[in-house]
DNA sequence: AACGTTCTTTAGTATTCACTCTAGTTCTGA
DNA sequence: TCAGAACTAGAGTGAATACTAAAGAACGTT
């Protein structure tokens, strides 16, 4: 690791960091968490690997950022938390899915292979996971208040897990209905 | 590629093959499909590189040799079909993901990484897809005659994403209450 | 316009990767 | 037991990898 990045405060360094940011999200969604290399990068952004590293400490630093910001991604307006309700919620999942694909099959990938092999992602994954499920939990209490805590943690558990299924499925195979599948998880009882 | 491999008759090599196999499942559910290096099998079978490439012909075809069995260990008992229930064959799926997580590690894996990002992986799985879908639509249809086919395929749809989904999640976190939740989809009306 | 900082390029290095070669050892069948 | 086939060991090859160093170009501030 070098010991400190030059400070990035030109018009063109910003404009290269993010012509690398998309490149490498582009290419994770293409290629996979390790399909990535610096050269794919660096030929995408049109960029040399030199000023890659003036930017960037590593690779892993770049993949990880973009990782963060697809995981990000996911959860909506994440100030205002409070008062989605429970469809709200998963129609913004489902317009996630739907409008952003790269990230999604960023998101995805990361948490099936990343969360299933490297520790410090399954750690990251897992407490992602915990925000997502306290957060859905509040809205289903607001819009039910009678189902019991436990209840509604478990009917969480088995939304949040399908809804990811149903994703994978259609980024798998576009045929299948996602977006009707998804709504229709809401006819909890 | 070489040319053509020397036939594999004797004790010796067929006990070699099968400990670099087992060793090349294990460290695909450990470390992922690109995470899988020639050294990594050979230490972990003990075996040097030279008696690898005598037994397999390349890195691909023992990764897809242990793909291929990891994807038909999903399905129980492929000859005898047409007489299971759907209880069954989800029963039959809980089962594999918990008797024998490592494969079902690395089919997840495979399916979405590879099925995301791999054309050859990516149609080899759509295929196995369609043929447990058909399985299951059979299933339902014996089950309830009365549900319509394209009702009855789209209800598989869903069953079949969500469980993958539960899968995953137990997989990532243990306390999921996979089993369970897994069962529950059964309730379909 | 001139100076220091930031950015880019070019040409590397060291390492790891999949895979090969060859010589030697063990096994099997006759 | 012996010949030939199957198997193993271990060094080695070239390509690809992440990453670095150093020099020059562009930029922004004064």
């Amino acid at each position: 690791m070098r010991a400190s990045l030059t400070a990035v405060r030109n018009r063109a360094g910003i404009e290269t960091r993010e012509r690398i940011l998309s490149a490498t999200k582009r290419l994770l969604a293409e290629r996979g968490l390790d399909g990535v290399t610096i050269k794919g990068i660096c030929d995408a952004a049109d960029v040399h690997a030199g000023s890659f590293y003036n930017l960037f400490e590593s690779k892993e630093q770049v993949v990880l950022t973009a990782v963060r910001e697809a995981i990000m991604a996911v959860d909506p307006d994440p100030s205002g938390h409070g008062n989605d309700t429970l469809e709200d919620l998963v129609d913004a999942y489902i317009r996630f899915v739907i409008d952003d694909q790269d990230l999604a099959r960023v998101y995805l990938m990361v948490a099936v292979s990343g969360g299933l092999t490297d520790p410090a992602i399954r750690s990251r994954v897992l407490r992602h996971h915990q925000d997502r499920h306290a957060r859905f939990v509040a809205a289903l209490h607001r819009d039910r208040p009678d189902v019991s805590e436990e209840h509604a943690g478990e009917l969480i558990d088995a939304l949040l897990a399908a809804l990811n299924g149903y994703a994978f499925q259609w980024l798998l195979d576009p045929s299948f209905d996602f977006e009707n599948h998804a709504r229709r998880l809401l006819g909890y009882g």
